[in-house]
RNA sequence: GGGAGAUUUCCCGAGUGGCCAAAGGGGGCAGACUGUAAAUCUGUUGUCAGUUGACUUCGGUGGUCCGAAUCCACCAUCUCCCA
């Protein structure tokens, strides 16, 4: 198998600029750079799987460079739907810091900050060597700014493709760069570069977009309860993460296997019969989540989450022993609490958002106290109903846990 | 610069003086069924209050009125049209 057949057999490749993109692909040699913006502190499960193309390219013997873009965060890239607010200086340059930390652990590649190039473009330059080559009608014409449109875009957001431009063009002609790689959403961002390249330098350069990771709805792949499954194990525990990926839709699992792991076709197919065999069984899951949580969290995180799952769904809380529980649960949500009726208890934990919320848990049956279920409001939490004197273990709904500790 | 219109609860979107905490849909949360899956069905989704009660909310500020999301004034933002 070709690399562009195994990028394409893995379903990487959404479009491609070139077909001549092809054979340089599989040739080696090319320097490419994918990028992010520092919008937030961590990286999430969505640009793990996009960035996840440096290694395998790397592989194939190409050089990734790392595009963590302070000047594009500083302007916001349009979303489609409204206008972005504008993000703070100083978090935008700490986000950068910590982007740049995360990912020398898990993408051992060369960071660039298009910060350093843009800052020193004054005005006249701009328009002269960048606004000059970009049509308006050709901008208007891509679907993000369309759509914007109907709601309202700012010059600052319409301009966005144009310094993404930029940034192709500077690494094309200062650090050879040749080929782009983005999420299908930046079709339109790495275009205006291409035609900014060409009719700047005359050189032709290459791009080709990866599919979005998602769910069987359609919808981003990476949000558990509304928040983003993050990489940074102190924002998602690895409990979390093998509870996220152990969770795979049946129908979207052997997709995630081919796109998020380095196993090879061979052995996703046996996976994957097997997996068709016995779906309950949650092999492909399982081999989803070991896979990730060792390259992420490190060898061993993957033992740890399915040992304080097994011991969380058994359910029998109270027989395990303190300090096992307590090892079992350290990766579970905490809060301290000064005791009292289990109504406060439980909002002001964070476990129910208001009263109101917390008494219709409880009447629904939803809540576990210390693995028995909680019916009745006339509870109070202290050391009396504490484990070990100290200790409470709630559970709302299914599978969400929380560990109290009186103090 | 001039004119017309819009701004509603997480999102979309009804609501033009009391019967509005505000229709409907989406999403979220929870329950049933399951395999800690999907699909389906049910409940719930401003806050507080052990029922019917109270309080806060409909871009902002200030008015009119017994009473306003609904009327008036000014401000802000956006859309469209004319220049």
């Amino acid at each position: 198998m070709t690399l562009y057949e195994e990028l394409k057999w893995r379903g990487l490749i959404q479009d491609i600029s070139d077909p001549k993109l092809i054979d340089k692909l599989n040739a080696g040699g090319l320097t490419f750079y994918i990028g992010t913006d520092p919008t937030a502190d961590s990286l999430h499960l969505g640009h793990y799987s996009s960035f996840l193309i440096t290694r395998r390219l790397a592989n194939a013997g190409h050089t990734p460079l790392l595009l963590v873009g302070m000047a594009t965060a500083l302007i916001g890239d349009p979303r489609g739907t409204v206008e972005r607010k504008l993000s703070d200086r100083k978090e935008v340059e700490r986000n950068f810091e910590a982007l740049k930390a995360q990912l020398a652990t898990i993408f051992p590649y060369e960071v660039v900050n298009n910060y350093d190039w843009v800052k020193d473009i004054n005005v006249v330059e701009f328009f002269r060597d960048y606004g000059k080559y970009i049509n308006v009608g050709y901008m208007l014409s891509k679907d993000l700014i369309r759509r914007q449109m109907e709601s309202g875009i700012s010059y600052a957001e319409f301009s966005y493709m144009l310094i993404q431009g930029l940034d192709f063009k500077y690494l094309h002609e200062n650090r050879g760069v040749d080929l782009q790689v983005a999420g299908s959403d930046q079709w339109g961002n790495i275009t205006t570069g291409i035609e900014l390249i060409r009719k700047t330098t005359g050189d032709e350069v290459y791009a080709f977009t990866m599919p979005l990771v998602t769910d069987s709805h359609g919808n981003k792949f990476g949000k558990s309860e509304g928040n983003a499954v993050w990489l940074d194990k102190n924002k998602t525990s690895s409990y979390q993460l093998y509870q996220f990926l152990l969770n795979s839709e049946d129908s979207m699992v052997i997709e995630y296997l081919k796109r998020l792991t380095f196993l090879t076709k061979e052995e996703i197919e046996a996976i994957e019969a097997e997996h068709k065999a016995a779906p309950e069984k949650r092999l492909a899951q399982k081999k989803l989540a070991e896979e990730i949580l060792n390259d992420l969290h490190g060898e061993g995180a993957y033992e740890s989450a399915v040992k304080i799952s097994e011991q969380l769904f058994a359910g029998n809380i109270k027989e395990i022993p303190v300090q096992d529980l307590l090892a079992g649960l350290k990766d579970v949500p905490h809060f301290e609490t000064a005791g009292g009726p289990v109504l406060d208890v439980l909002v002001s934990s964070g476990i129910c958002s208001s009263k109101r919320e917390a008494r219709e848990f409880l009447s629904g049956g939803s809540l576990m106290l210390n693995g028995e279920p909680l019916r009745t409001m006339d509870v109070t939490i202290g050391p009396d109903t504490a484990l070990g004197g100290k200790y409470v273990v709630i559970r709302r709904g299914k599978k969400k846990y929380y560990l109290g500790e009186l103090v």
